[in-house]
DNA sequence: TGCCCCGTTGACAACGATGTCAAATCTAGT
DNA sequence: ACTAGATTTGACATCGTTGTCAACGGGGCA
């Protein structure tokens, strides 16, 4: 016969340790002994207990042990990116993933939207949960909110952005140097009126990419236009429309340097919609998925984000180990992909 | 002078309740109750406790509170998906995140890679945490192993790819109907010797679109060339070879039907490699990125991903709020996408 | 003035697990 | 046969929080 007193929704309870306890006819303790490998039990009261788990159906509940355990690991990590479904965000999603799948953590993923009041919860999500470390892409003008965790030992690397009014690990590409090379490989070209489409200019990468551009036209000795540069285009939508202009403006450019994966495939929409995608070089910060399949194909500063989310792993679990050592800022290089657009001369 | 009995690492201790407590000078009851924004405490007394929370940074510790907690819920959610790089999965997650972001619900995402063997850990990580619910897309033969956890009433939601072995809800695209409708789509053309580029037999969904694709060409009585039903190509590269292999053959097909995005990446560079690509029709059962922009562009039975994760989502916290009604089979329609590529003729 | 009631507060047990420690059992050596 | 020492086992406190319940104090009413 089944209990009277049976569960509500006709649910039963999730076992315990009691329970597998009770039906091996063993002592709490020695099941969690059993469950965690520890040594001395003996093989027949292993096996007892081994049945009666597995019986039951018995999973352990990590969040429970970690409140008594002496360590207080979660064998959790918070992973905060640009958005989940960027391609950029899912490499350096999946390579934090696959550092932390192979030490037994999980990973808590959130989007960002470069929005600092996302970012302030997505935090908050994670520290309430006790991750055991923090991955993060940040928007906020300055990060000294996380001080008092840092100070508590919680390892916190950041990663693709530099942190800000505090001092901690970062994995950053080297945007300034790779816009660099995109603006010294047009100048080569012989291109002298070349456009600059970017980011908002609240976000840190932004910056530091209009500054290697700019930087590379001054030394080359050419004047800024400054029609030329445009900032704070956050889409596609927005990239497309921005370059229209110009190319429908008195001095249109020769060439083009987008600089983030969505403002390249805006600038890609409005060459292709004004027929001078043969004519207008142009070269994109961030590689694109069937840059090569397109005519021409699309030369691009080509960052490493499978990369930039495995060291960061790779910091976050060094620190977990014990390292403290002083905070280091680990620039990955960027690769220069020649596919024709960005070969493409001024002449006509 | 700073306590000779310091923390090890010179880290401060994680402030509890109990501090909070201490410092504001009440109990450690009344702190809980003013965190949890629950009634009767004086203005003075909510502001004294707040204000020692802030002074020590402190955080709840959300899984202290639900080991005691009457709901039991961490408000978290266990979510497998093909791999967090791909931009399919990408979109599903994102949709699962917002809808998750709504509600407090923080989202744990595992990369399957069609794994049985990752399938069954990511799960078991998911349980050991003690997540709300799961929403999972599988690879597994049988997912029966998840009937007890069913039983004890954590709602289980499939999404891309149905159940087997199980009953629960299941939110699908009509993989099928779409690729009849590819089929149909380049019958209509008057194509006659159609290539099927299908990944592993062993994923559902690509037995559901090889049978979807293979009954249209049954129905309008077109004979099939087994020679040109190409199976198990999981990558872009076994897509590429395996094309090329049927473009050098004695008789080639005249038109393309990759049933994954991956295979139609595949399948595009070997149509380009052997200059195929303008005479060679193409379809692709989901929609790519740039594949307006490739000449000719890309005709697509495009999924939505967005509903997919959306739906899952939004039936995992309706079974959350008391929803016990029969098990769903939600399916989501697809779209044909035309843009060049699958209006090329046979004639040549 | 005295009583009741309600709003406010805190002591205490409990959630599911692990660390500590002592009791029980076994082994071996004399 | 007896004891020392090692091995196996379980009772109990505890982690940070919330649910229960009782105590306290003040206001309103008879």
């Amino acid at each position: 016969m089944t209990s009277l007193s049976a569960q509500s929704a006709g649910s039963k309870p999730r076992p315990t340790m009691r329970h597998v306890a009770e039906l091996a006819g063993v002592g709490i303790k020695t099941v969690s002994r059993v469950i965690n490998g520890e040594p001395n039990v003996t093989p027949e009261t292993t096996q007892r207990v081994l049945d009666a788990a597995r019986a039951l159906d018995y999973q352990p509940d990590l969040h429970a042990g970690n409140l008594r355990r002496s360590d207080r690991r979660t064998r959790t990590l918070g992973l905060l990116v640009g958005s989940v479904d960027n391609p950029f965000s899912g490499a350096v999603h999946r390579a934090v993933e696959d550092a932390a799948a192979e030490r037994g953590v999980a990973v808590f993923a959130s989007s960002l939207d470069d929005d600092p009041e996302r970012e302030r919860e997505a935090v908050a999500a994670f520290l309430r949960r006790r991750v055991d470390g923090l991955i993060l892409t940040v928007a906020s003008a300055d990060q000294a909110y996380l001080e008092p965790e840092l100070q508590r030992g919680t390892p916190v690397v950041f990663v693709d952005r530099e942190p800000s009014g505090i001092e901690t690990d970062a994995v950053v590409s080297d945007n300034a140097g790779g816009a660099a090379r995109a603006a010294e490989h047009l100048l080569a070209q012989g291109h002298r009126r070349i456009a600059y489409l970017g980011d908002l200019h609240s976000i840190q990468t932004a910056r530091e990419r209009r500054r290697g551009f700019l930087d590379a036209l001054d030394r080359a000795g050419v004047p800024i236009d400054e029609s030329l540069v445009v900032e704070d285009l956050h889409d596609q939508g927005a990239a497309c429309a921005a370059l229209l202009r110009l190319l429908d403006g008195s001095n249109p450019p020769t060439a083009v340097f987008s600089a983030q994966n969505l403002i390249t495939i805006g600038a890609l929409h409005a060459l292709r919609e004004r027929g001078r995608h043969r004519d207008t070089a142009l070269v994109g910060f961030d590689d694109i998925e069937l840059a090569d399949l397109l005519e021409p194909g699309v030369t691009v500063i080509a960052q490493h984000p499978d990369d930039l989310g495995r060291i960061a792993a790779e910091r976050v679990f060094e620190r977990l180990d014990g390292d403290r050592s002083a905070s280091q800022r680990i620039v990955v290089g960027t690769t220069l992909i020649m596919r024709g657009s960005g070969e493409i001369s001024p002449g006509r």
